[in-house]
DNA sequence: AGCACGCCGACT
DNA sequence: GTCGGCGTGCTC
């Protein structure tokens, strides 16, 4: 018996079967789609069962399969599959498909980590009737006869609880024995007492059209568009509990966990232990615990971030991505997948329901929810008594001549009446595309990372200036280093700034900042969000983390400073991002039977996205940008396809981008649009020089083909590296 | 990817 | 004369 075996090095290079013998003792365990120790060029590595074959023939002895890394975790035929789909769709190595859909946990190096937990425990070796029958004749009322009177209570002990010495004598008066049990490191119970919300008509009504299609076992997706808080979960949670009465499982995609942890605790309170979860912010451990839950069939549900979409669930029924427009379900390095293109894969696998949730879906999702591939469900209402809140956009420029820089004059009245009230405020600091720089005033110098080519951010802490893509730091200037003038300044605004700011305006506030500063520990995330629940401070100030999915009840004002920093990035999608996150920051307010309001701070009071933003009109938005969109040749109406040539050698990048764009306009469709090659927006970085061209294509029958044949040219080249990034997010 | 082999330059 | 640079090629 031989295997074909993939090598785990995540290299194209490498990416093709090697053959195996099968060692006899485990020509019977060993399947397809297991992990396996290999000799490989000298070295024991991690390798991956691809095919099992009786003969092969080679010129040359072949070497041995040494072990099965573990014997429980097996890739099934679909996910094998899917796996070959992953490497088709995103041009990446056979093995970082295989690996981005296993835990990480079995990316093991080289030495054996068990990732079983386990416990050691006192068991009675006889009976209880006997150990009684012991303590009667044994009259000390010492720690072995504490021991054994609890273990006649419970059956069942933690061994760590008890002194090595008393359980030592106790064994070897053969009256316990000791042994090891795996467990999981994650354990939730199911409430008994939730409070299960009825359902309001609209809800009622989606969730009734989607609970027949996944009865009925019908392939289809749902786009479920629903106003920020109209209770989208809610229908999530009671479609769920269908599908488990169907006997089927359901997976659940959120956007980052750690700031989903209020909709994941609802899914413990229905579910309990029959949830296993996902995300990056787990443990090696844990992760593989609950992967070991699925694989086990444990779990029926399953709740996680963009690599969850993977889980080996059988019998899937339903598949929901929770804010399906948001940018982490798409991956921006090595598989760059996309878990909304994976879904709708399994769920013609499995003949299962998708269903796409968003208050602000795609321009993509949403124009073909209007074609009608897929299902269009609106929910309008927002859940309970909470209204939409009411939105003001305040002009900054008036502002700066009061010489209000931060906050306006109206965000700092609305402050104070909330203040006064003990209701709670989220100030939104939209930062993207600025951040704190420094610049000299006398003569402009900025700082540009040596490495990057990118601005340098200023951390005041450590008084430092840092480089957001690679790291590099140094320390600032007393002077101007172009002129040599004391010139430097601030640019931008930063969260300590604004908190800085707002404290002096309201000294007896308590404000809580939120931001990549103060979140970088673990759990921190959670413990933030939680205080501000439990209201021990008045004001949450901080960056985009917080205009997520969050659920306050007591917050009536939400401050969105800078609004239109996010709209002046180069980025075709930078409209719809910024669309989106007012949008959402917006419906923070007002959630429950307190009126809402949002002030809107920008320099554009006229822009059409902010007053679509004020007016609450996801179509107006949708139909101007629409047509942007369709007059500048972006999606939905064309696809693009971005390539960046990369180099540490200036003319050697250019010369072959300039050779692949060449190779593209010769060999794709004529209807295709090929752009560039033009310097990538990270011109520099890391010492490498990048250019990019993009395609923009309808139909194009050569394009894979052609981009096929291109990756493959470049595996081979050393000094030169190509990216293709089929779909991307941003260019 | 990682490692050995191999062919050219400046040094105890 | 050697040590070590990193270019090339191979790994079942």
């Amino acid at each position: 018996m031989y295997a074909e075996i993939l090598i785990e090095y995540p290299t194209k290079k490498i990416d093709k079967f090697f053959t195996y013998k099968i060692p006899l003792d485990l020509q019977n365990k060993i399947k397809r789609g297991m992990k396996v120790k290999v000799p490989f060029n000298n070295k024991i590595i991690n390798g991956f069962v691809m095919q099992i074959i009786s003969t092969y023939n080679s010129s040359y002895e072949l070497k041995e399969i040494k072990e099965i890394v573990d014997e429980e975790l097996v890739l099934n035929d679909e996910l094998m599959n899917l796996g070959k789909f992953l490497q088709e769709s995103t041009l990446c190595p056979l093995i970082s498909a295989y690996q981005t859909m296993l835990p990480s946990s079995l990316k093991i190096k080289d030495q054996d980590t068990n990732y079983k937990f386990y416990k050691t425990y006192i068991l009675p070796s006889k009976n209880v009737e006997d150990l009684q029958e012991y303590l009667k004749n044994y009259h000390k009322n010492n720690l072995q006869s504490k021991l054994l009177n609890d273990l006649i209570g419970n059956g069942k002990l933690l061994k760590k609880n008890y002194s090595n010495a008393v359980v030592k004598a106790l064994k070897e008066k053969k009256l316990i024995k000791i042994i090891d049990e795996q467990e999981y490191r994650i354990n939730k119970s199911k409430k008994n007492n939730i409070n299960k919300h009825k359902l309001n008509e609209e809800q009622q009504l989606a969730f009734e059209k989607i609970y027949t299609n996944i009865k009925n076992s019908n392939i289809k997706t749902y786009l479920l568009e629903g106003v920020t808080g109209s209770g989208k979960t809610e229908v999530y949670l009671n479609l769920i509990a269908k599908t488990l009465e169907m006997g089927k499982t359901a997976i659940v995609l959120v956007p980052e966990i750690t700031l989903t942890m209020q909709i994941v605790e609802r899914f413990y309170e229905w579910f309990g232990s029959n949830v296993a979860i996902f995300h990056s912010a787990l443990s090696n451990g844990e992760k593989y615990d609950e992967y070991l839950k699925i694989v086990r069939n444990e779990v029926s549900v399953v709740v996680g971030t963009r690599s969850a979409i993977f889980t080996p669930l059988k019998n899937i029924g339903l598949i929901i991505i929770d804010e399906e427009h948001s940018d982490t379900y798409k991956q921006d390095n090595m598989p760059r997948y996309n878990a909304i293109e994976i879904a709708k894969k399994r769920i013609e696998y499995h003949n299962a329901t998708l269903v796409l949730g968003s208050a602000t879906p795609t321009l993509e999702d949403r124009s073909r929810a209007l074609k009608g591939v897929y299902e269009h469900i609106k929910l309008t209402k927002r859940a309970g008594m909470g209204l939409l809140p009411q939105v003001t956009i305040v002009d900054m420029l008036k502002e700066i001549k009061k010489k209000n820089f931060i906050y306006s004059e109206e965000l700092i009245k609305k402050i104070k009446e909330r203040l006064d009230n003990h209701e709670q405020i989220i100030i939104l600091l939209n930062r993207r595309g600025y951040s704190t720089t420094i610049n000299c005033s006398n003569c402009g110098y900025t700082y540009k990372c040596p490495h990057c080519d990118i601005t340098l951010t200023y951390h005041k802490s450590t008084n430092n200036l840092r480089c957001h893509y690679c790291g590099y730091f140094q320390k600032k200037d007393e002077e101007c280093p172009n002129c040599h003038e004391k010139a430097l300044n601030y640019l931008g605004l930063g969260t300590e700034k604004a908190e800085l700011e707002l404290q002096k305006l309201f000294p007896e506030a308590k404000i809580l900042r939120m931001d990549q500063d103060t979140t970088s520990k673990k759990g921190s995330h959670e413990k933030i969000i939680e205080s501000f629940k439990n209201r021990e401070y008045d004001i949450l100030l901080g960056t985009q983390m917080i205009s997520k999915g969050l659920d306050f009840p007591y917050v009536s004002l939400v401050g969105v400073i800078n609004a239109d920093s996010s709209l002046n990035i180069p980025d075709f999608r930078s409209n719809e991002r910024t669309f989106a996150l007012l949008y959402q920051a917006s419906g923070r307010a007002g959630r429950s039977g307190l009126k809402g309001e949002v002030i809107i701070q920008t320099f554009n009071p006229d822009n059409f996205i902010l007053n679509c933003v004020k007016n609450n009109d996801f179509d107006s938005f949708y139909n101007y940008e629409m047509n942007l969109r369709r007059m500048l040749k972006y999606p939905p109406y064309y696809y693009l396809v971005s390539l960046k040539v990369i180099a540490s050698d200036y003319n050697l990048a250019m010369e072959h981008a300039t050779k692949v764009g060449n190779y593209l306009r010769k060999n794709i469709d004529n209807s295709s649009i090929v752009l560039g090659p033009t310097t990538a927006s990270l011109f520099k970085f890391n010492n490498n020089y990048r250019f990019q061209i993009v395609i923009k294509y309808r139909f194009d029958d050569l394009l894979t083909t052609a981009l096929k044949n291109l990756d493959d040219i470049y595996i081979n080249e050393t000094k030169v590296n190509l990216e293709i990034d089929i779909s991307p997010l941003h260019i």
